[in-house]
RNA sequence: GGGGUCGUGGGCUAGCUUGGUCUAGGCUACGAGACUUGGGCUCUCGUGACCCAGGUUCAAAUCCUGGCGACCCCA
């Protein structure tokens, strides 16, 4: 993929016309920072969430829906927990002209929704684990700038909650969790650093903090997914506890995990697409096979009539396609309508193909011909799907390598930050230190890699001292 | 949190510096029709806009103030 294209040279103007274009969102809704998701977005995140739901069904978690609204004193119990969000949350103040006795705010996250609840659901050893999701939008008044799909005041998640008896059951379920969404966001051909936040980025409660970061094309990290273990810190204020086997009454240990759905959304748009517009996974795609007769007027019944049947032959075998048989549009114009929806697979069907009993497949990413007869034309759309799942999988596999480059020195660091880039820098841990990181590159300390063990192989970028961490530094959405 | 640029039909934009033939121009989209149809063809006709509230002025898309909103940069 090369960098010429519109999306690296110009990120913002690209994304919002495609987000336009493709009739993801529509962020004209005349409240700053809220937006309206329209049928191919709305598509688009049914099936993200089928993939994700699915797996934590199969993991244990039970769906539940807690309500919106928190009660003041609900939120105010974990003291970290309100200094991290207060200053952003909505409350709602007023029922028609009289003042509520107790404020309410809406959710910026449920930890303060559920665990009262959990307080009173949990009795003894035999509750636990207890693991539970829910789908549902979030609300936190940015104060930065609002973007669309990436910072709104009004965004889609989903969110996990478990409870477990010790802290090394919590520790094997920060695995399992970061194992769920690496799987999802793996299947969505996602490339991303998944990375221990420093301590003083961690979410506000939270003994530590993972994130999933994926890249951009204007070199801002999107952050698509968060695991933290609570530890039993919202345990101990929300009184969160149970009777072990040996009579003894203890707190639980917490994990809560957070899937950025409206992010996810971005980061498949921005790894993925292409100056003609939207390019999906066939998995997530509303329509995965898009039929374009090209009709001659002398044949133009036959080749109708033939398109109808590959329509058929494609449809029997579970794939969602369309047929695009209406006469508003040339061949060519469809041809572009279509990519801009990134429909993976387009079949052509016209004379030369219907006399002949073929069909002509193309694939959105390389947008290469090939002529298959009709028999063999359902592998063959299988085989594009396959193709243009790992073809995407792999090109933004290659483009977050060449992103991340080695700083040394600080001039080296602010040139990639400025390069738009990701730094890879050691460091001594020293709150200080990650303040200059910051000072001198705009960028920030987004954390270290769990997968992989990397050792300082210099000494911290900006005192000198030993370094303790390789880090990645990245401005942030 | 601070600074900058900007708001014109559904989308993108010209006009604003120097207020007055602006009855607001173009591209695109949309509707009707003709002609086409293996990568955005051509033509005819039509629908549709000066962000909001004040102010200055004989006169405001244009100047001033405030609000709302968008984008960019810095912290």
């Amino acid at each position: 993929m090369e960098r010429s294209m519109k999306k690296f040279e110009n990120f913002s103007e690209w994304f919002d016309e495609i987000l336009f274009n493709a009739e993801i969102l529509d962020n004209r809704y005349p409240v700053k920072g809220f937006a309206v998701y329209k049928a191919w977005g709305s598509r688009i995140i049914k099936r993200i969430l089928e993939i994700l739901e699915r797996k934590l069904e199969e993991t244990g978690h039970v769906p539940m829906l807690f309500p919106l609204v928190i009660p003041e004193d609900a939120f105010a119990k974990e003291s970290e927990h309100i200094r991290g969000f207060s200053a952003e949350v909505f409350w709602v103040t007023h029922a028609g002209e009289r003042e509520l006795e107790k404020r309410l705010l809406l959710r910026p996250t449920s930890e303060t929704a559920m665990y009262p609840m959990f307080a009173l659901w949990i009795r003894s050893h035999a509750d636990l684990p207890l693991k539970v999701y829910q789908s549902v939008a979030v609300y936190r008044y940015e104060t930065k700038a609002t973007r669309p799909l990436f910072r709104m005041r009004e965004f889609l998640w989903n969110e996990a909650h478990t409870a477990h008896r010790n802290w090394e059951e919590a520790e094997k379920q920060v695995k399992e969790a970061i194992e769920i969404y690496d799987f999802v966001f793996k299947r969505l051909g996602l490339s991303y650093l998944i990375l221990r936040r420093p301590d003083f980025d961690k979410f506000a409660g939270a003994v530590y903090s993972i994130a999933f970061d994926a890249w951009n094309p204007d070199g801002r990290i999107n952050q698509i997914g968060t695991v933290h273990n609570l530890g039993e810190n919202f345990a101990k204020v929300f009184d969160i506890t149970y009777e072990d086997i040996d009579g003894t009454h203890r707190n639980v240990t917490q994990t809560c995990y957070g899937f950025g759905v409206s992010r996810v959304v971005a980061a498949i748009i921005a790894q993925h697409s292409d100056d003609h517009g939207l390019i999906l996974p066939p998995e997530i795609a509303p329509i995965q096979v898009i039929i374009i007769p090209i009709v001659y007027k002398e044949v133009a019944q036959e080749v109708n009539i033939y398109a109808k049947e590959v329509y058929e032959v494609i449809r029997r075998e579970g794939i969602r396609v369309h047929l695009d048989d209406s006469d508003d549009k040339t061949p060519g114009e469809k041809f572009y309508y279509w990519e801009m929806f990134g429909v993976p697979v387009r079949v052509e069907v016209g004379p030369r193909d219907q006399k002949e009993r073929k069909v002509t497949i193309t694939d959105r990413v390389h947008l290469r011909r090939r002529v298959v007869n009709i028999e063999d034309a359902v592998k063959a759309i299988r085989d594009l799907f396959d193709e243009v799942e790992r073809e995407l999988a792999r090109r933004s596999k290659i483009i977050l390598k060449e992103l991340i480059t080695d700083a040394s020195d600080t001039s080296s660091l602010n040139e990639i930050i400025k390069g738009r880039k990701i730094a890879r820098v050691c460091w001594c841990e020293s709150i200080e230190c990650a303040e200059k990181i910051r000072e001198v590159s705009g960028g920030e300390i987004r954390g270290y890699r769990i997968d992989v063990e990397e050792v300082p192989e210099r000494p911290c970028i900006i005192c000198g001292q030993a370094a303790k961490k390789v880090v990645y530094v990245a401005r942030a959405y």
